[in-house]
DNA sequence: CTGAAAGCGCTTACAG
DNA sequence: CTGAAAGCGCTTACAG
């Protein structure tokens, strides 16, 4: 009976009393030393193996009380990943895990780099990775798959491979909504200020807003779609130059972010142009900083913090192995009207 | 001769010879217990300090191969700490140090999850602590001082023990200048709305402003100071309707923050008063978010992203035991003129 | 608050 | 190759 029942601890010497030799004969197969018999050696293994017997090394990194994960933003100093980071940090916080931040610009990482960062993750024993809006390529989504490191994405910019979880918006819906709410007030020329071209969410708004002037007979005019290139400030700022240059401007603007409209707003003071009276704006995302500018701008809010949350709650349900039911988490936008949108002036 | 010459290994024994006390009170002070006279352990920190003693985690952390460290916020959704923030993670990147961000919420800490925060991170053994703007008491810095953990604090909301370093702006000089520049464009009546109101950084602002109307022998009218309670936007809306019930309502505002500055910029919207054609504003902290906002804001710029840099630097001296030359480290202030202000209307 | 004593888990040196 | 013995570095429990 005592002889099967597992020790209480699993020491060299309850091992040893298993195993049927000495405490130093233990010692020695656990620090690999050569002078050991090999049938003493094996018969040793299994004791060791079935107490489940951890080297003082090891059993640090197994006592770790602590859950550690990795998030990768582009740039940090944009409202979107704030709050998008701000959720994934309640939410940690309320599970006793810690996040690791990092910031991997706004240009392609390496596969090198990508390697280097998914072997250290396995070295340090890291529970998983959340990736924000980065350009992380399929050959670097490898690095850490073949690792089994699990991994999930938020509004990523490279459509991400099958088998990564991916976590987003309504974005088609979204864009369909901002546009619909311009169309009611009025407006018939409505132009579109995007942010990276061939980012997944803003090829969704886009559609969405020709989805929504589709549907009540309107044909798209190519001139009042502008690709910014980014979703900031600078995309609005030039946008707007160019859409005011044209013979006839549009009459409202559908923003691919609050940043980008937060530039279009400060060109339009500029210009002397009111908004609402002058123009109408509507933003994307949601932000407070959207929320707290002059005048409050209509939005197409992103559940942010909610998004960041839903990603973490994945990821550990990865890390403790449970089958996912889903492999993309879209959540609802919905538009929230402040101050920026009014009927057209005529 | 034996006695002064470095021991071969620095043991708990060898430490406790030194400091003339027995191996376990040695044991007690390494382990972060309570039980131990001041001078006691005063004694014994200064031999194992001397010894170079690592407790067996530390030794293990040593062969570790990423430092990290911890940085606790106060909240995430400011531009004020994520510009900051954004400077400690470009030269921990640059240094190889990775950054565990934590948000620690407006509430003042227990001493409870200070010790267990403390305990944790001797046991994984991480490098040191930044702390943003946030409220530690002397008892919860003392759980880290006690356990030798670096720390630095960032703008902070008590003063912090004497041998904490501390990295901070010219907040006197910075409030001095923004206030001198109104008074060159022409103002007398200037009003100051604050932050939290015991912060230093709130206070040395004030006094700036104090000190520059004094310079030029106006007196300073109560009704003029504002206290917002806290650096936000809430802040400066409040604030804003005080003064605008005034009998005498300033003609200028210098507000605590940008993000107060962006308060009194949206409540003058909605009382139809143009700035700065109606009054003149100026900010403090020359975050990105008073740059892109319409007006674009007059504002006493930070080196933020610099700030963060100072304390991480001075962070990882500390880990490598270098002595440190200063336990202040003050970054200059600069008024960076935009669009808020101009001369008084009449 | 301190430390003598006992003890824990492991390793080392060496006799057989 | 094996293990009794000694020892190391640290911690725990508790008497004073």
């Amino acid at each position: 009976m005592a002889k099967t029942a597992r020790p209480a601890k699993a020491t060299l010497a309850a091992v040893a009393l298993q195993a049927g030799v000495s405490t130093p004969t233990v010692s020695k197969v656990v620090n690999g030393r050569e002078d050991v018999a090999p049938e003493t050696r094996a018969r040793i293994l299994t004791a060791l193996e079935q107490a489940g017997y951890k080297s003082p090394v090891q059993r640090r990194s197994v006592a770790r009380t602590s859950t550690v994960i990795e998030v990768v933003v582009d740039v940090l100093t944009s409202a979107y990943t704030t709050e998008v980071l701000d959720g994934i940090l309640q939410f940690a916080a309320a599970e006793d895990v810690e996040v690791l931040v990092s910031v991997a610009g706004p240009s392609t990482p390496t596969v090198h780099t990508a390697e280097r960062r998914a072997q250290r993750m396995v070295d340090e024993g890291r529970a998983g990775m959340i990736v924000v809006t980065s350009a992380f390529s399929e050959a670097q989504m490898h690095a850490f798959r073949r690792r089994r490191i699990p991994v999930v994405v938020i509004d990523p910019l490279n459509p991400p491979p099958a088998d990564v979880v991916s976590v987003g918006a309504t974005n088609w819906a979204g864009g369909k909504a901002a546009t619909e709410h311009l169309l009611e007030l009025g407006h018939r020329r409505i132009a579109y200020i995007g942010g990276i071209e061939r980012a997944e969410c803003n090829q969704a708004r886009l559609h969405g807003y020709m989805a929504a002037l589709a549907a009540h007979g309107i044909s798209v005019d190519p001139q009042y779609i502008i690709s910014g290139g980014r979703f900031r400030r600078d995309s609005g700022v030039s946008g707007m130059k160019a859409l005011l240059g044209l013979k006839k401007p549009p009459t409202a603007i559908f923003a691919g972010s609050d940043s980008i409209a937060l530039g279009v707003l400060s060109e339009a003071a500029h210009c002397g142009l009111k908004v609402p009276g002058d123009i109408s704006l509507v933003g994307f995302d949601g932000t407070i900083q959207g929320e707290e500018c002059v005048p409050a701008l209509t939005s197409v809010a992103q559940p942010l913090e909610e998004m960041g949350r839903a990603a973490l709650r994945s990821l550990l349900r990865q890390a403790r192995g449970e089958v996912l039911d889903s492999h993309r988490v879209e959540l609802a936008t919905h538009v929230i009207v402040r101050e920026s949108t009014a009927a057209p002036a005529d």
